[in-house]
DNA sequence: CCGGATCCAAATAGATACTG
DNA sequence: CAGTATCTATTTGGATCCGG
């Protein structure tokens, strides 16, 4: 199945680029993982675990999650606002494979100035 | 192991930062599965395959998967030269689970009025 | 044939000020 | 509190010319 993604329009439709596409950018990976360290998370709060993030980056990323299905937003309407994110099962799903990701890094990544170099 | 991405100063160092650094870029996935397709290409072959590539762009990807032990590139010193790329042990492994990618993101991405294709 | 060098366009990210 | 709007900086990809 692999193969077809020469053929595909250079893999414009595959799931691989789908599945990319959702995790593409600098902070989306960072913003599922605080969801599942911490479950349920305010806004402001993730803001603050993820400290060199900017509004724009954060609101946009987690429009963008949510539109995807990736994330849940719950919105409170009372003064003042409260809205929580957190995972949906299908972000969940997702984790466990980009888990995957993170130990094939860990076991490839070169050792810096410790083995040998 | 994947909660401590938020302490890790926003994940720069961890794992699964690696891996994606290796395979960011438009174009690299598309150029790794050709060389699971075909085995050993050469830099011109690889271009035709890949028809909307730039020159530019190929080329630097071909220099960074080889820099990051993925593919290996060798050279025939002879006029006209003959370059040929191939995967490596490494990027072979990682081709293993970014087929996982490819699978989650096949059963996840939406339907586009098309029932089934 | 393989690719480096240069210049340009587009996409992405950050800083800051403002709003219901 | 939870964002939006705007303006800039950085990164990325593409087109083209040149050289061994």
């Amino acid at each position: 199945m692999i193969v077809n993604y020469i053929e595909k329009a250079n893999f414009e439709d595959t799931g691989f680029s789908y599945t990319l596409s959702l995790i593409s950018g600098k902070y989306k990976m960072v913003i599922l993982y605080c969801l599942m360290e911490f479950h349920v998370v305010r806004y402001n709060e993730l803001k603050r675990y993820i400290k060199t993030i900017s509004h724009k980056t954060l609101s946009n990323a987690l429009k963008e999650l949510e539109k995807d299905g990736l994330i849940i937003r719950t919105e409170y309407p009372q003064i003042p606002p409260k809205v929580e994110y957190r995972l949906s099962n299908t972000g969940l799903s997702l984790m466990n494979i980009l888990d995957q990701l993170c130990i094939w890094g860990d076991a490839h990544k070169p050792k810096t100035e410790k083995a040998d170099v």
